[in-house]
DNA sequence: CTTAGGG
DNA sequence: CCCTAAG
């Protein structure tokens, strides 16, 4: 049992009912990776899952806790130090089952918190002669299943606390979506409860590890936070605490879906369903050469597994397959890397990707796995060029109208949609362009393959019949050619908020000028590309912002890829064995951050603390396929750099300068709440050394 | 793989 | 951003 202990100041400063993140002590401290939480997944049952345990374990238990129950006692309370004693007492299983629970702690620590103040209250009430009825009577309902254990609670509190009930909706109760008001007042009841039931509500918590932790830097306040890369909203309640004018308690809530309706913080990017923004984003992001060998060698074919499993055990999890689910869970996190890396590597094997597809797509048909599969042709694709260009000095001007996609050949099950074929066709161009191009350049028919001849070497000049010249887009690129954006940097379109699909790849456009409209009805008009839409926008808005829809229709820009593809897009494979291995040294394109990212940033940072730069891109950028931890601890480190520079000599986009200061208040903070930690013998050292 | 730092 | 040593 990992009982974090409470440093007596956070005790008296908090209440007892602090809850924040522990600082990263130096690696060993921090134990294993392990007991890691898996921020990333099944942050929803979290709670739910901890209940959903002790009710199991209550059923197995048998009258013994029934009786227990219609006492009236604290149900809850006594299950879950149940559930901790067997645990102890059952080997292997047990172990695992209660690593588990506590594998998950912080995850929803507040649902645990807020659900167990109701409970508390209700046990108050119930003690004080009110709804003794009703209480114990939800309570052996909850007791049944999980899903009444939530109902209860809502009643409960509906019973007790009509004005709060009524803007905690059943759903919002389940997803941990409050609204900040409702929430302030539920939290402070909570702690009003905690502090009349303290010893008791140890019992509950201590099983659940609720990660005691320093407290953060800044705790959002009831506005609540939001990060903006998440697919998960967090909203923080800060109840009012001691004297202390200090650190704020705060429980942080991470609600992981589509909940927040009640939140009223609408947002594109937190409207994300986590179930859709599974492990597969196909990132794009650097991974060492062996590595991927290393995986392919370590879980050839569990990947499939693991995926179509991911959902389904992270909505479901079941009471019996506990352990399995949560193995699986674990795996899950490889399997993500694993994928990473197949990308990576060029192609991926399209079973793999078509199946981990099709789970999530709602519009791949299923039994067609290979729905689209298609090749691009080798050879260059001459395209339809206007060459009208003049001459005027030495410059040269081309006039692009359009390119041409390399030959496409897309299979597609006769019984599919009109819409689904559009959109395996998107997405075949997408996954093309993803896959890399290259620009070819036509003269007089040949290819001129020598990048470095100057244009009149190659025989292009003012007087020279321009349209004798063309353009190709060729797939499998070795992307050296500067005119086509790199993949990371069609994602980066993509996610930059714009909505533009694609703009006009079809061959030259024959009516519309606007050739992206079709392609982003069709998005909009897919509920799963809306998903990714969601879940893939990383950026939010950048101030910065980078496109525009406008600009997407410029009619110089022949080619705007926006590829919806990434984590989910489609069940096609560039048949071009998109040899990506050469960029295997290529730098990475430059992605300077927004301001929103920074923010996001500086958010995670406040309440994680530095040094824990997985969690924080878990927590904040998890959706940013770029913007490895690295990067945004780097990241950190020139903002922290920035901020102590003067203004002037800052450059790129300007962070505002209340964000820096936050910068450096949080750097100071968690730096100095490392050194605290940091040595053991810190007094006695500096003793000796002083004497 | 993650962290922490230097480059 | 990249690269690496450590853990």
């Amino acid at each position: 049992m990992v009982f974090q202990k409470r440093t007596s100041s956070e005790m008296e400063s908090c209440g007892g009912s602090h809850v924040a993140e522990m600082p990263r002590v130096p690696k060993s401290a921090r134990g294993k990776r392990s007991v890691r939480k898996k921020e990333s997944q099944g942050q929803a049952m979290c709670a739910f899952d901890l209940l959903a345990t002790v009710a199991g374990k209550l059923l197995d238990e048998g009258e013994g806790s029934l009786g227990n129950m219609s006492a009236g006692s604290p149900v809850l309370a006594a299950s879950a130090k149940d559930v901790c004693v067997k645990q102890e007492q059952c080997d292997e299983e047990g172990k695992h089952l209660k690593n588990d629970v506590m594998d998950q702690d912080s995850c929803n620590e507040s649902a645990l918190i807020s659900h167990i103040a109701s409970q508390r209250l209700a046990d108050h009430h119930a003690r004080k002669g009110e709804d003794l009825n009703e209480v114990p009577k939800a309570k052996s309902e909850a007791v049944d299943k999980e899903p009444s254990m939530i109902s209860c609670t809502k009643a409960d509190l509906g019973s007790n606390f009509g004005a709060i009930a009524d803007r905690w909706s059943p759903e919002s109760v389940e997803s941990g979506a409050f609204t900040g008001d409702a929430a302030a007042n539920v939290m402070a009841l909570a702690a009003a409860a905690f502090n009349k039931n303290a010893p008791d509500m140890y019992n509950l918590l201590d099983p659940m590890d609720v990660d005691v932790k320093p407290p953060p830097l800044v705790s959002s306040d009831s506005t609540g936070e939001m990060p903006l890369y998440g697919g998960k909203i967090h909203r923080s309640v800060s109840f009012p605490r001691g004297p202390k004018g200090g650190a704020e308690c705060s429980v942080d809530r991470e609600n992981d879906d589509d909940d927040d309706k009640s939140s009223g913080c609408t947002h594109s990017s937190t409207a994300t369903n986590r179930g859709f923004r599974p492990n597969c984003t196909a990132d794009q992001s650097r991974v060492k050469k062996f590595l991927a060998c290393k995986y392919r060698k370590v879980a050839p074919a569990r990947m499939h597994k693991g995926d179509l499993s991911y959902s389904d055990a992270d909505r479901k999890p079941s009471f019996r397959n506990k352990k399995m689910y949560y193995t699986r869970q674990r795996t899950q996190r490889s399997t993500f890397k694993r994928r990473k890396m197949l990308d990576r590597h060029s192609t991926l094997m399209p079973e793999e990707f078509a199946k981990s597809n099709a789970k999530r797509t709602t519009k791949v048909n299923a039994r067609e796995p290979h729905a689209a599969s298609l090749e691009a042709n080798k050879g260059s694709n001459s395209t339809p060029f206007h060459g009208s260009c003049k001459s005027n000095d030495c410059h040269v001007k081309l006039k692009i109208k359009s390119f041409k996609v390399p030959e496409l050949l897309i299979e597609i099950p006769e019984t599919a949609s009109v819409g689904s074929l559009k959109k395996t066709v998107l997405e075949a161009v997408n996954a093309m362009l993803g896959g890399g191009l290259r620009v070819g350049v036509l003269h007089h028919g040949k290819k001129i393959r020598d990048d470095s001849k100057t244009l009149i070497q190659a025989g292009i000049g003012h007087d020279d019949m321009l349209d004798n010249i063309g353009f190709s887009l060729e797939p499998n690129c070795t992307r050296h050619s500067s005119q086509v954006a790199a993949p990371e940097d069609i994602e980066f379109l993509e996610t930059v908020e714009t909505t533009e699909p694609l703009a006009r790849i079809a061959p030259a456009d024959s009516s519309s000028k606007h050739g992206e409209v079709d392609a982003s009805q069709e998005l909009a008009l897919t509920p799963l590309t809306a998903n990714y839409q969601g879940n893939d926008h990383d950026s939010v808005h950048s101030p910065g912002g980078i496109s525009s829809p406008e600009k997407a229709s410029a009619n110089s820009r022949a080619i705007v890829p926006v590829t919806p593809v990434d984590s989910s897009a489609g069940a096609i494979v560039p048949a071009n064995k998109a040899k990506r291995s050469a960029e295997q040294g290529q730098r990475r394109i430059r992605r300077p951050f927004s301001v929103a990212e920074v923010e996001a940033l500086v958010l995670a940072v406040e309440k994680l603390g530095t040094g824990r730069w997985r969690d924080v891109k878990l927590r904040a950028f998890d959706n940013a396929k770029h913007r490895t931890y690295v990067d945004l601890k780097d990241k950190w480190k020139t903002l922290v750099h920035t901020a102590s520079i003067s203004p002037q000599q800052r450059r790129g986009e300007p962070v505002p300068q209340d964000l820096l200061d936050r910068v450096l208040a949080a750097q100071s903070y968690w730096s100095q709440q490392q050194a605290k930690l940091q040595p053991k013998t810190p007094p006695l050292a500096e003793a000796r050394l002083l004497t």
